[in-house]
Formats: structure tokens, sequence, C-alpha cells
DNA sequence: GTCTATACCGTGATAGAC
DNA sequence: GTCTATCACGGTATAGAC
């Protein structure tokens, strides 16, 4: 049986891959500098897992689970509280953003370099159509159902272009591209993710009920 | 002298490589698959551009020009009508966007591409650092100007972070992913830039005038 | 000055021996 | 699990045709 990621070596080399991936995307990393990073033999990496394209799926997987069920986790107990009324918008947008926040804050590194892992899948239109549509869609897809049922009034198509301006501003963000560090003289920082989320939650509220009504 | 661009044959490199660049990214695009794609001999490129790094800068800049010079006049054009009073969140706003819509309705394919090439440069970590900084950020700064006399009170970090968010949603409007194409059932369409756009305006300026004080 | 044919040499992914 | 060989492919320089 292969090794499903118990072996160190193993969860070196998703490590390292993760890291390389994010930075330089799927085809600006080669086998051989995952390997050299991970300090392991070249072959291992497709001993494990076998071909590139399968160690990044291999990699992309292994946290995109975790998030979906903290996401759906939020969303479900916040429904809860809200009982037979609709959940503000605010608390919709949290339980989605939340999650990333607090992965985070767990102080594990690999899920920075996740994130930024992420916004490359998602702003590429290549990668997006192969790997989004799997692991994330579902869960979007109740996330908007929950927006429709916390905007009555509002179009289906606004609903779902407003979603894309948020999805649009969660992945620059995950990129951490150090751009806002740049523009601000240094005031902003790409890595501060907190500062981020907290402006983001009111920013797109209000965004939302502009565009699909009260 | 080198001829820069004005060759036919020079273009049809420029434009295959700024398709399949916008596509795969700068790794995931080799030499001979832009030649095979402009139908001239694999030596050409490297004749006109030099290596293949240049090539790419070539195909970046050839745009980024004309787009910053549109926005810069529009912005200045507003400000005249405006006279002494400042400009309004939307007519700031318009005046980013616009220019990248009016290059959509000129029919030309390639601004399409551009545009997907302008996304992954702007969420790419490596690449915007390396190639945002020159070409766009002083025509930012300038916008930022206008915000910030637009929205008096606000917190000068507030502005940068809506700011990132407009970028954002920009970004992952120009990357054209289809995803929103699948998320809506085809209701809404990636290529739908109209639509984009017409909403993206209230949406951010709900936004920014929620954070940063009306 | 524009373009083609071709050759070079390094590097990459991967399979198979151990 | 590891080491090594294979073989294709990639970027680029050069020589010379038009």
């Amino acid at each position: 049986m292969k090794n499903k990621g118990k072996g160190e070596k193993s969860e070196r080399i998703l490590d390292t891959a993760e890291e390389l991936f994010a930075l330089h995307g799927y085809d600006g990393v080669t086998m051989r500098q995952i390997s050299t990073g991970a300090d392991v033999d070249v072959a291992l990496a497709n001993y494990h897992f076998g071909k590139k394209l399968d160690l990044f799926y291999a990699v992309f997987n292994r946290r995109a689970d975790l998030l979906g069920a903290t996401r759906r986790e939020l969303l479900l107990a916040n429904q809860q509280k809200a009982g037979d009324k609709p959940q503000t918008l605010e608390q919709i947008i949290e339980a989605f953003l939340l999650p990333l926040k607090f992965a985070q804050e767990t102080g594990d590194p690999g899920w920075k370099n996740y994130m930024a892992l992420l916004a490359y899948v998602m702003t590429s239109p290549i990668w997006n159509k192969r790997m989004m549509t799997d692991n994330f869609d579902k869960r979007v897809g109740e996330f908007i159902e929950a927006l429709k049922l916390a905007l009555p009034k509002a179009k289906e198509e606004d609903i779902h272009w407003c979603y894309h301006y948020v999805s649009g501003a969660l992945a620059l963000t995950l990129a951490q591209t150090g751009r806002i560090d740049r523009l601000s003289g240094g005031k902003c920082l790409s890595s501060d993710f907190d500062a981020a989320y907290t402006r983001m939650i009111p920013f797109v509220a209000a965004g939302f009920r502009e565009v699909c009504g009260k």
C-alpha cells in the first residue's frame, strides 16, 4: 500500500512542493527542485505520488477537504443559531472567510503557502476548470443558496457577479503578492490577513446590498 | 536596427506568445509552441526579441502603455469637468475600469488575451514584483490620490485595502476562468465584460463608502 | 535587414535495476 | 526505498539563404 502521507519524508515532499508550486506555478517547478528542497532522492516523490501532475493534485487536495469542512460547519452553525430567520449577510460572508483566517492563525507556514496555491488555481483559466470543480464548487453552491435567502429581492445573476467580486478580492489577498506593501509605502502588509479580512467583510456586504437590493 | 514590431511575422509572434502566456503562464509555454503557433521558424522569435524572458516583457509592455495612457486621460478629463470639486467615487472608479472595457470592445481578440495575461501577472507573487512596478504602480498612485480627495475622512490604510479588493475583483474578471459560467449554470458568462463592469462599479463604490466613511 | 535550417548542450520526467 | 540510465525536449547560438 502506498504511504498516504504518514511518512516523514512524504510530508516533506508535500510541504516543499506546496511552497514551490505556490510561488512558481506548476510548470515553474521541477521534480528535482522539489526533491532537493525536501532533501530526498529524486525518485521518491515519484514512488509515493506517481507523476508530477498527481503530486500536484495530492498537494492541492491535502488541505482542500479540511477547508471545505470548516466552511460547512460554520455555515450550518450559523443557520442553527438563526433558527427560522435567514442569516445576515455578514454572517454568511464570515463563514466563508473565517476558515482561511483560522488556518492562517494556526501558525503552520504550510497554510500560508497553500493559500497562495489556492490563489494560483483560482485565477488560472486552465487549473480553475480542472481543480475547482471537484473540490470547491459544491460548497460554494451552498453559500450562494444562503445568499439568495438573505437577499430575497436579488436577481440570480447579480448574486453570482457579486460572489465573483468577493472571490476575486479573496484570491488576490491569498496570493500575497506584496503589491499593497509597495503601493502603501509599507502602511499595509500582504501578510496581514487580519487587516484584510476585517475590512473585506463590511466592504463586500455593502457591495452586495447595493447591487442586490436590501 | 531591429524591427520593433512592424513586421507581420513579428506581430504574429507577439500575438501567439500573448495568447499562450495568458493561458499557460510563462513556464508553461515553450518557444517552439510559440513559433509553431505563429507559423514561423523557431529562431525568429529569438532574432526579433532576444531571450524568452525578453519576449515575455515585449508582450507585456506592448499594450501596457496604451492602457495607462487611456486611464490617465479619463482621470484628467474627469478632474477638469469637476473643476474645483472633488470627483465622485463612481467617476474615479469608472476612469479606472472603462479603459479595459473599451479595449475589449475594439473586437481585437489580442486584448482579451492581454487581459488574461495581466491577471496572471497581477496575481503571481513573482511576476507582480517584477512587472507591475514599472508599468502600473505610478498610474495607480494617481488613482489613490484621487480617492483620498473623494474620501477625505478615510484613513490611508483603509483606502489601500479597498483598492486592493477592487484590484482583486478586476483581476479575476480579466482572468476569464469560466468559473462563473459553471457556478451560475450559464446565467453569467466570464466573457461578458459589460455585465462585470456595470455591477462592479456600484459594488465597489458602496464598499469604499462603508469602509472609508462618506 | 529578414528569415530558415540545424546543431548544441543542458535539463527534465520517468522507468527499471538494485 | 534508492540510484542510475534513458530519452525526449527546451532554450539558444550559428551559418548562411534570400
